[in-house]
DNA sequence: CACACTCTAAAACGAACGTTCTAACTAGTA
DNA sequence: TACTAGTTAGAACGTTCGTTTTAGAGTGTG
């Protein structure tokens, strides 16, 4: 970190300060403080101000995010095992943070609801992008379009609602139940073709 | 509204700026001035400040949530397309507000995730009042015990992940899917059952 | 040396924050 | 009328907010 450049210092730094307390939650005092920048050399690189600043940092969120679920989603070839990878690697990461580094992008996007403010768009950018992983995921593994395009979005949803439900409730649990769950609802996709062409059932 | 008394109208104009702006983003002069109370008023009415007045607020919303889901899950008879309309009715309440009125607690308990305030506590147990709704609602139709946890756990998570894509997207689809997907998962423990007492397939 | 450019430092601005305080108004009771 | 309790009104405190401004280092080029 001493030796990453001023600019990535606050970008990672007000990331990881969004995140945890949102964006109004986040002052760009203390973003530049943690950085162990001067207030000079936040708005020298965002001279736009704090929101330019939670752009960035929301996309930088963002990208980190995609990186995780992509290693999940390649590290099991199974659909189903594969999204309970995700849920899995979700809880372990958010135990060992201590229960604060969840979503990084949902308080931000919870609070500038009402404002048609660029942080709004990179937010649902970021959901789109994700729900698109998990979306080419379903597909390669021989999903019906409709089908993966419902699933992906719920699948989204679902480990989005189960982190802060284990977050909330300070344990892995909502987070393991909810990777168990989706990847029955997974299987059970496969499970229809498969009992469409076992010629024990029909 | 005009009737009701001052402090009623201090608690529901809170929940509802807390539900759309969450807990630092809700001034309490803001509240008194919505809320058509002075500041004097609120501060009587809750000596110990801000957090106290967020702490009631939220419990309105508690209620206020778990009349809609309760509303919903007797609705119908069947789990899985209980669940489904409470995805439906979400949706619908949802849209009609702007897509701003989401989740009463969601942004609150994200904001005050690192300190151990009293907040976080009617938070946790929000979200555990509204898991045992649907979890007695699986029991009586009938799943085995450990089975409800789960999946009540999951269908809280996933409602509560898909009404904050909705609510980015400002579409009901996610909402829409979840409900789908949702009422499929629980329908796949009913057919378990099915199944097994199906003679045509064993 | 001088010059331009990038970056950092620190002080200061008005506005809004949560909170406290005092004063006044409105019943109801004697 | 006087007294009390419950409620409202509004000014004021100190602090922090996002932002602006001005000045000063650091570095490579002419």
């Amino acid at each position: 970190m001493a030796q990453t450049s001023t600019r990535d210092r606050i970008v990672i730094t007000a990331a990881r300060l969004l995140q945890r307390q949102g964006y109004v939650g986040t002052g760009i005092k203390q973003i530049a403080r943690e950085a162990q920048a001067t207030l000079g050399s936040v708005y020298h690189f965002f001279p736009e101000g704090k929101e330019a600043v939670a752009v960035a940092a929301i996309k930088h969120g963002d990208q980190e995010f995609s990186a995780l679920l992509r290693a999940a989603l390649d590290s099991e070839e199974s659909p189903s095992a594969a999204v309970n990878a995700c849920a899995r690697r979700l809880a372990e990461a958010l135990r060992e943070s201590g229960w604060v580094d969840g979503c990084p992008i949902t308080a931000a996007a919870l609070e500038t609801l009402g404002s048609d403010s660029e942080i709004q768009r990179v937010c649902a950018a970021a959901l789109r992008a994700w729900e698109q992983l998990v979306y080419d995921k379903l597909l390669r593994s021989g999903l019906d379009a409709e089908d993966a395009k419902d699933l992906a979005s719920t699948i989204i949803s679902t480990l989005e609602g189960a982190e802060v439900t284990a977050q909330v409730n300070r344990s892995e649990e909502p987070l393991r139940a909810a990777g168990r769950q989706l990847a029955r609802l997974v299987g059970s996709y496969d499970k229809a073709s498969n009992l469409r062409d076992r010629p024990s059932c029909t």
